[in-house]
DNA sequence: TCAACTGTAACCACGACGACTACAAATGGA
DNA sequence: TCCATTTGTAGTCGTCGTGGTTACAGTTGA
């Protein structure tokens, strides 16, 4: 589930915001983009890695190389981004193994269910939104709301 | 805030479950409970303190104590335990407490509105599900998809 | 040739979670 | 009245996820 005690969606989202921001070619290294966001380079990598494995940012080693989008921000949304980070966790977070009672094993079974189906709500939620919406400054409490 | 890694939902579910099977006006301890959910009968009853601060259920101690419901099982619904349990946690994970600059900012802003957005899709999906649903075996794949 | 980067591995500190122990307080039954 | 049973709660502990940090090999522009 969302286990979200971790930050990188939340890192991610900022490093790439980040990125879009950049007009010109120029590349940003993990150093100045880990100032930003407040984190350290080393856990920028690490985030990056899978959207650069996916796709959606380019990383250039070197003098002088850095971080740099692969697609126009309005094409990348923020529940791609999730799924890229966090796709395999639980949201719900089940509990015990094999429970032998007949309820137990009910009850697995619905919270398994319910599991993935509030994780497809959240990324459909998350998939409304892209980098782009968050540049501009979108993304508001009324805008949020409105699709509902 | 659903940053579960934790399984007390999972575990709440489970116990009020049983509870809800429980015909007759029986009380349960929460060392049975434990032992269904396999987990430690302290849990169990720190758990269902939230719960029973709610009325949703009501302990009794001393001998021949346990747990009882304190609703119908229809009158539960998963959504209510979600908020009592884990309301106050961040589904997505924030991260940096001040950003000096101004895209950080705004990037803080859209995580905070998003957070709260989709604690609220969350909860909403939830509160279509009953303890009673779970008990009849209800939350299936078909029936979870249904009312999207 | 060299300084500046990325890519990784390794190690560490911190914190959340839940098991476990311990003990006070309540309570039903003998 | 006494005792076994059960809740309520504090405290300790081991485990694990997370991210900071260091270290170092590989890449690359100037």
């Amino acid at each position: 589930m969302a286990r979200s005690t971790n930050t990188r969606f939340a890192v991610a989202v900022h490093v790439l915001t980040l990125l879009a921001g950049v007009n010109d070619g120029r590349v940003v290294s993990s150093e100045e983009l880990a100032d930003s966001a407040g984190v350290n380079p080393v856990h920028v990598r690490r985030v990056l890695g899978p959207l650069r494995e996916a796709g959606l940012v380019r990383s250039h080693a070197g003098a002088r190389g850095g971080w740099e989008l692969a697609c126009r921000p309005e094409g990348i949304s923020l529940g791609t981004v999730w799924r890229l980070l966090q796709g395999d966790d639980h949201v719900l977070g089940l509990h015990g193994p094999n429970p032998s009672c007949v309820t137990g094993e009910g009850v697995q079974r619905a919270l398994t269910v319910l599991d993935a189906a509030i994780a497809d709500a959240l990324v459909a939620q998350l998939e409304r939104f892209s980098v782009r919406d968050v540049l501009d400054g979108k993304i508001t409490a009324q805008f949020a709301q409105a699709a509902r």
